[in-house]
DNA sequence: AGTATCGAGTTTGTATACAAGTTGTATTTC
DNA sequence: GAAATACAACTTGTATACAAACTCGATACT
């Protein structure tokens, strides 16, 4: 069981940037952190490359996967498709098993209180929708999305003003209306509905990617960059 | 460079059927006939598992991943979505290079002789289709669609009947007329033209799952089915 | 006779030692 | 003083030995 706690550990670490993308991992420093030998710890990294956590370079070691303009033009252009196809085939497959992990999964993203916490949830609901959608050839792909979106709405999640949660707020509605339109097997409503969700969640990697312009003051620029 | 080497031949291998699905792999035995030890084996095998070629099941080693009913109507399912998607990409991002190596592996397609090097060039066809439309988050579905698709077409490329021989030379007329629309940037056609590939290899796909019938005598059925 | 339990044998997982490769620094040369 | 090369320190890759887990057959019990 060590080895799936620390390949958990290293996923929601990417997750919640606390390993900045681009960032290197170096083997010896985990080895110790996690009291873990080489071996489980590289195996890790090999899944967590295949997953597309990390990049995996010959001789060069492991980097968290980067982020940068062109995967993020890549993300706005290929994510609403991909979440309209998944929830598509979540409403004509939805079961009450997946609905019931569905709203569970919901309720935990409700009473979240941390930005990270929602994020991980929100993560969560979209994979077990994924899960619902039963189709092992758009999951890769839906899990490779994720990754990128979770990091990116980390920003989302950190609700600073008034609008910003109310905009939240919005967003659980749109779950809550996601399941009913599971439930009701209705994937067209569903699909309206997760399209919706998106356009709502692209502002927050607006931000993210466009944070507020610095002060003009440059002493006050250096002081808030740090 | 050895460890690259055992990975292509397990990823060919287990494309060309030779490792048939749903078949268990030996480590002791494949450190043996191709002269690493374990622990590379061992990574091979986790990188196969996340491209989805093997599944790794923890204390119970790795296996070809199956191909069992839901999965094939899970790929007719979702590859025209993803193998149109795919193609409206790469009509919209083609390079004069992404069309050279197309032209490239089309002319190896042409040129092949046995039905597992014709199947293999036209997975690398499709490959380097995904690879020109240069989306991190499609490629994934891509990939593990073509790996399906690819078994699949093993019997597709086995040409017997005149019939049958000329839906083949029908499917490489498609690759040229695919490769043209690619580089007159034409995204409709580029759909409307993968579209009618898969079609095509629909066909062969349900003579990969429905065999002919037996013949009708139970003695000759028993040795057939052997 | 059928089922449950124990144990030998086999297979998988982990640690560690060693080999090979890469990076950065210092020295030498122009 | 700048550039190139050689060396040293460090990081990654591989082999092997050992530990843990699973499988399957034999024996005992219901």
């Amino acid at each position: 069981m060590k080895k799936s706690a620390l390949f958990d550990a290293l996923r929601a670490g990417i997750l919640d940037l606390s390993f900045p993308p681009g960032s290197a991992l170096d083997e010896a420093a985990l080895c110790e952190s996690y009291g873990v030998s080489r071996t489980p710890l590289r195996e890790v990294l090999q899944r967590l490359s295949g997953e597309g956590y990390v990049m995996l370079e010959a001789h060069r070691g492991a980097t968290v996967s980067s982020m940068d303009l062109p995967v993020i033009r890549s993300l706005i252009q290929t994510a609403p498709m991909i979440y309209a196809a998944v929830a598509r085939l979540a409403a004509e497959n939805a079961s009450p098993a997946g609905i019931k992990t569905l709203k569970h999964v919901q309720s935990g993203f409700r009473n979240a209180d941390t930005p990270t916490e929602m994020a991980m949830h929100n993560h969560r609901f979209h994979e077990a929708i994924g899960a619902m959608a039963d189709s092992p050839y758009l999951m890769p792909s839906l899990k490779r999305l994720l990754i990128d979106h979770t990091r990116m709405s980390q920003r989302f999640y950190d609700a600073r003003t008034a609008t910003e949660r109310k905009t939240i707020q919005q967003a659980s509605d749109q779950h809550d209306a996601m399941i009913a339109a599971f439930e009701e097997h209705a994937p067209a409503k569903a699909v309206d509905l997760t399209l919706d969700h998106w356009a709502l969640s692209r502002d927050g990697i607006e931000r993210f990617v466009m944070p507020p312009p610095l002060p003009l003051d440059p002493t006050q620029e250096i002081k808030d960059a740090v």
